[in-house]
DNA sequence: GTTATAATTGTATTTGATACACTAACTGGG
DNA sequence: CCCAGTTAGTGTATCAAATACAATTATAAC
């Protein structure tokens, strides 16, 4: 126990979330080597007195200026070889953010930050293909058994927009009448009493109960 | 990019098992320090050249003499403080073996090895409780939506037998004849043609028609 | 052959998932 | 002010899956 190797720790970020009715992910183009000019997910060195959790979330804030998102964790890539520096494992976290409200900032080792939809993705640095794939399993799984979803509006919204999401996601129309009979015996949902004006027949607006919960709803 | 720091990785492996229709973890007793003389998981440094994965199995290997077990990356756990000895950050393995044919030997960093009843644990060295606690509730979880449960069989078993596992794991009795039709329905058994004799009337003997996978069932 | 024990089997009921079409409320343009 | 266009909102009938529930069969031990 006297001595043992120790390597580079750091965390990348999947961040998805729903714009134009697409399924996006947010992608940094490279500054420096390797891959330099390729894009990548967003991520970094751990520092040592720093949280796995914390380091995500500040190297998400450092070089895309992007806060206050959902965040779990997806999975841990440490093969050899993934990365030409030398042996670098990465914690890779998986996170949710509204359309509105995100303010984006190329910063630091960034030269630029852009949404992606994700059956459109330039090539990507290292094995950050591998990591979207995973990522993007998990976030179409987690659909059928939790309220994951819900993470991509924001804190009011018309149960059409909650269909909007489910269907960006899983590619395919689903039934109105079924989908608002579904979303609210889930019991997750309660009424503002406020409604949203549009150009058309205004709608209820609903609110999470339990907003920055992800419930398991089998 | 020219520096940063580096931290000791580890793989810790959650091993259950069925024994004594009781669910039980594996866990070895530390023969140096921190926590010298007490119950933590197996696991250890991972090797420059080596895959996470093949580092908890070679540690499964090398400390319990255990090998041939489902394994699968539970979760990553770096808080700094976690370990005396400085940041490390560990990848947590989650894995599941028969109760039959196993041949437990200390070696190594280990004085001592030895089953415990999950809900009989000796208090456990670093942040093992959570750990353990972590890979209970993926088992319990993933017994819904997957033939995980399987692993816990040899390779020919009765429905009896799949159903005890289920019991054990839940925690409460399920209908017979229930069961049966759920599980034959789920199109992942065979019968062998064998039967079992004990005491009584014999039972089919059953096998899964893909050994090695763990499908989803939803 | 009698007893004890585990294996095996079916039906009726309840619950949840699906298929499906019309009316209501608003804005904007004429 | 009324008409056209568009989105919000609603109920029922059918099908599939989950549940509740008890008697018979095959073997070993005595």
């Amino acid at each position: 126990m006297s001595t043992y190797p120790t390597y580079a720790v750091t965390t990348d970020i999947i961040l998805f979330t729903i714009r134009d009715e697409r399924l996006k992910l947010l992608l940094i183009r490279r500054g420096g080597a390797p891959f330099q000019g390729q894009w990548a997910l967003p991520g970094g060195f751990v520092n040592p007195e720093e949280a796995l959790e914390a380091a995500a979330l500040r190297e998400l804030a450092e070089e895309t200026n992007v806060r206050d998102v959902y965040l779990e964790q997806l999975y841990t890539f440490g093969a050899p070889g993934r990365d030409p520096r030398g042996r670098i494992v990465t914690v890779a976290y998986f996170a949710l953010m509204p359309s509105d409200g995100m303010r984006l900032s190329a910063a630091t080792d960034a030269e630029a930050v852009g949404w992606f939809a994700l059956d459109d993705l330039p090539p990507l640095a290292f094995d950050h293909a591998e990591i979207v794939e995973m990522a993007h399993q998990r976030l179409v799984a987690k659909l059928d058994y939790s309220t994951l979803a819900f993470q991509f509006l924001p804190t009011t919204f018309t149960l059409s927009e909650v269909q909007q999401v489910y269907e960006t996601i899983l590619g395919h129309d689903l039934d109105k009448r079924n989908f608002r009979k579904w979303a609210l015996a889930l019991d997750q949902l309660e009424e503002t009493g406020e409604m949203r004006s549009g150009a058309h027949r205004p709608a209820r607006l609903y609110r999470l109960k339990a907003p920055d919960t992800v419930a398991i709803i089998k």
